[in-house]
RNA sequence: GCCGAAGUGGCGGAAUUGGUAGACGCGCACGACUCAAAAUCGUGUACCGCAAGGUGUGAGGGUUCGAUUCCCUCCUUCGGCACCA
């Protein structure tokens, strides 16, 4: 049955058949051990599918065929995140609309996914951009405003000027647009909130119990920044003005020696108003305001401040504390005035270059040192011979004492416990053309109005230029406009601004239970069953069971997704607060260190290799490249070795195989394979997966004949990583059904326990020799047998043994 | 500055609870086949040394009969955060 092996037609034809076999067809509601199993949906850009989509998307198909072969019913879905700034600013550029760029992209890309041989069920593909699923977008929109989830406010928001939209905070990097890398200002505007923080302690008490990497955790629990302290209640000596402040080191209570309010907050004008100050102090805000919405504030180099000739009314039995304006306080978080002390490195900083009195709380006593023992050990003094704290606390060190001074604050009653976030609400509005509109009107007083459902999906209008001004695109549509009176009114207006593409993504997993039952264009989602999500399909199905996709997410779309699942939940939509049950980051593909971007033309296409190798010996050289999480630097060397590796596992079951040739000897090597095989494919491991399957093809080539047994277990082990080539080789065997779509195989125990046993033997932990021993050997036999070693004899001569230990199984180590 | 991950041959990387470091593959060298080359197959390949032997998992200490694995200090690289009192 000799053959020569060719890739491509062999992966065309198996892909033919499947189709037309309906293989990967999932009965969402038939289905009896469903297994969710999904990847980050890609971006249709310009750039196509590029090598990182093929290092995330492989190996995680490999990873559901497997559970597949376990058995379960699995579902491994794919579409498309087609909204957003890409396909608008090549818009601008080329003049084509995005949604012809998006439709094209999306159709080659689909054509470039068939061509991976992966099991997705593209019967449920979801494509953002098109209304059938926007309305879907809208409608979640409607659903956060009738919860009192989304509101409108006028803040200073992230603005990137190149991209002229606003950003989230979430999308801000450094100071600088995730997307553009431009240096982002602030600006007033008033745009759209979602309250995600109403959601901060259900977002952090979540993370317990998931399956997601400890490093993603992490960050979404410090973005969430919890912090427990006290708030107290003050007031503004001579004004008799009220206020909270927060406070998360209570170590230094009643040691507090002056106060410092934000430049921007709103109390500062009441401060200084007709006082001498107030000139001087208002150009000093404003100047600090320009600063930090030119994005060129540096706490190292603009800390500055000013005096307001206000005081804080005696809040602890301490005296009157001082008021400045400084520029290192930010408005937004606590209250935005703060009593500080020495124990702050900012506090401390700003107290010596204004000449400000510190009062240490902490051993040793120097003032000029205060801040920097705060990791001292010490508790307690009293400097300027004032009492400060009842003598309990003396003694005690800095960690020791917080909570006793939490409680005794709030038995004085001068403060309580308080918990702060910094966590801030999502802007999910856009100024921008490509993406879901606000589903919003406003009445001729400019009050905005909820769309009823039944005008979705609220169409994105289509007479516009995608110019961008600062203003939104949208404001241009002369349909937009007049659909908008016609169905409301005269005078009235639609809401101008698309929504923030996280918010499309936000529930796209539930979306892909219901894409079969989308309605066509002409219809509307109206009658019952056209719901967000099937509450019985969700049951079943949610919360996703793998979900695989990068890093870079874990502040954005995987806290907004959780946000967007806890708050349907509660609105009674799904049955869960979670969406992804394990989550797994595939590792990042650099070119030469950098990551792949268009913009640098430095983006890699697989297909050229795809075309030489064929995408079976393509994905296997990925995942054997180094662990999945890891990632690297890309480079095609190496790919031959997987390609020598496919072709003589060719060579050896289409030309040495014979059904009932007797290879025993085989066996303990075959089911060792498979338990090496079946424990990293488990552990995401493709690489030791694949190095243990050439391990044994080694092995076996050096037998004349293997049997129809053995090449089929071998055969099933392949199937995973290398679906096509697996196909074909079943059949070559005779046998029956697909080989996608048969069991995957076990070991035995038994088989995996050798009947000789290689014994290292150490002498002072140096290696010195190895014995072969039968496994039913003795302890003692095995220690006499070490000892009589010939290069092992040869270091005791005229030593003397001290210690035997003897690892069972393993080594011999003496010790003379 | 803070949080997290990682440093192993010329290269990608192996080594589940401490137990024979370098599996598997690339590359390289030599050999076979060939007029020749490619492909393929075989042998070798951590370093020093002719050898006996010694040295080796970023650096330095420590625990242990034994450390890539555990502990301490430090260095480098990568990712995230950075005014949140």
């Amino acid at each position: 049955m000799k053959s020569d092996f060719s890739p491509t037609a062999i992966e065309t034809k198996w892909q033919q058949k499947w189709d037309e076999a309906g293989v990967y067809k999932v009965d969402l509601k038939k289905a009896k051990d469903p297994y969710y199993a999904m990847a980050m949906f890609p971006y249709p850009s310009g750039d196509k599918l590029h090598v990182g989509h093929w290092y995330n998307f492989a190996p995680a198909d490999s990873y559901a065929r497997y559970q597949k072969m376990l058995g379960k019913d699995v579902f491994e879905s794919m579409g498309f995140d087609a909204f957003g700034l890409p396909a608008e600013n090549y818009a601008i550029k080329t003049g084509v609309h995005p949604n012809q760029s998006i439709k094209e992209n999306v159709q080659t890309m689909i054509k470039q996914l068939k061509r991976m041989g992966c099991m997705y069920d593209w019967d449920k593909m979801v494509n953002t951009s098109t209304p059938e699923y926007y309305q879907w977008t809208q409608w979640l929109f409607l659903q956060m405003y009738s919860k009192g989830l989304a509101y409108k406010k006028k803040a200073n928001v992230n603005w990137c000027p190149k991209d002229q939209t606003v950003l989230a905070n979430e999308q801000v990097k450094e100071g600088l647009c995730e997307r553009c890398g431009t240096t982002v200002i602030q600006k007033p505007l008033e745009q759209w909130f979602w309250k995600i923080t109403d959601y901060a302690q259900r977002l952090l008490d979540g993370l317990k119990d998931l399956d997601w990497p400890e490093k993603t955790k992490i960050m979404q629990r410090n973005w969430i920044g919890r912090s427990e302290g006290v708030n107290f209640t003050c007031k503004i000596k001579d004004l008799g003005i009220e206020f909270e402040v927060y406070d998360s080191i209570p170590q230094t209570h009643k040691a507090q020696t002056f106060a410092v309010i934000a430049p921007d907050h709103p109390m500062v004008k009441d401060l200084v108003k007709g006082t001498e100050h107030e000139k001087e102090v208002l150009a000093f805000a404003v100047k600090i305001a320009k600063k930090k919405a030119a994005g060129k504030f540096d706490i190292d180099t603009d800390m500055e401040g000013i005096f307001t000739g206000r005081f804080v009314e005696d809040p602890f039995g301490m005296g009157d504390l001082p008021i400045w304006v400084a520029s290192f306080v930010v408005t937004d978080y606590g209250t935005g005035i703060v009593l500080c002390s020495a124990h702050d490195e900012r506090d401390f900083a700003f107290a010596k270059k204004y000449d400000l009195p510190l009062r240490p709380v902490l051993l040793p006593s120097d003032p000029d040192q205060a801040e920097l023992v705060k990791k001292g050990e010490v508790f307690y003094r009293q400097p300027d011979g004032i009492m400060q704290l009842p003598a309990a606390f003396k003694g005690m060190t800095w960690a020791e004492a917080r909570e006793p001074i939490i409680d005794y604050i709030e038995k004085t009653g001068l403060g309580y416990r308080a918990v702060h976030y910094r966590l801030r609400d999502w802007l999910v509005s856009r100024q921008r053309y490509w993406g879901a509109p606000i589903p919003i009107v406003y009445d001729p007083e400019g009050n905005p109005h909820p769309i009823p459902e039944e005008h979705l999906p609220w169409l994105l209008p289509t007479d516009v230029e995608f110019k961008p001004t600062g203003e939104s695109p949208l404001t241009q549509s002369k349909e937009f406009i007049e659909r908008t009176e016609k169905i409301f009114g005269k005078g009235w207006r639609p809401e101008f601004d698309t929504m923030d593409t996280f918010v499309c993504s936000s529930f796209y997993y539930l979306r892909y239970l219901m894409a079969e039952n989308t309605p066509k264009k002409s219809q509307k989602p109206k009658t019952k069953s056209q719901q967000l999500v099937d509450p019985v399909l969700e049951k079943k199905w949610m919360p996703v069971d793998i979900y695989i996709g990068g890093p870079e997410h874990a502040t954005m779309h995987l806290i907004y997704a959780r946000f967007v699942m806890m708050a349907l939940h509660d609105a009674g939509i799904v049955s869960r607060d979670e969406p992804f049950k394990r989550l797994v980051h595939q590792g990042f593909i650099t070119n030469k260190g950098a990551k792949m971007s268009k913009s640098k033309g430095n983006v890699v296409s697989p297909d050229p290799l795809v075309e030489l190798h064929g995408a079976d010996v393509f994905r296997m050289f990925l995942m054997f490249m180094g662990p999945f999480t890891d990632g690297g630097d890309w480079s095609d060397t190496g790919i031959k070795g997987v390609d020598r590796f496919v072709q003589r596992v060719w060579k050896l079951i289409t030309e040495r195989v014979k059904e009932e040739v007797n290879d025993e000897q085989l066996k303990p090597a075959l089911h060792a394979t498979i338990k090496r095989v079946t424990d990293s494919i488990n552990r995401l491991q493709f690489n030791t997966a694949i190095s243990a399957l050439m391990e044994f093809l080694n092995t076996a080539e050096k037998k004349e004949m293997i049997s129809g047994t053995t090449a089929r277990t071998f055969v099933l082990l392949l199937t995973p990583l290398a679906p096509h080539l697996s196909e074909e080789l079943w059949e070559k065997l005779g046998s029956q059904g697909f080989v996608v779509e048969q069991s995957w195989p076990s070991y035995d125990e038994s088989l995996l326990v050798a009947s000789t046993l290689t014994i290292a033997v150490q002498i002072n932990g140096k290696l010195r020799g190895t014995i072969d021993v039968p496994a039913d050997a003795t302890d003692a036999d095995i220690i006499t047998q070490a000892k009589e070693q010939e290069n092992v004899k040869k270091y005791l001569e005229g030593a003397i043994i001290k210690k035997e230990i003897y690892v069972k199984g393993k080594l011999v180590s003496l010790v003379v």
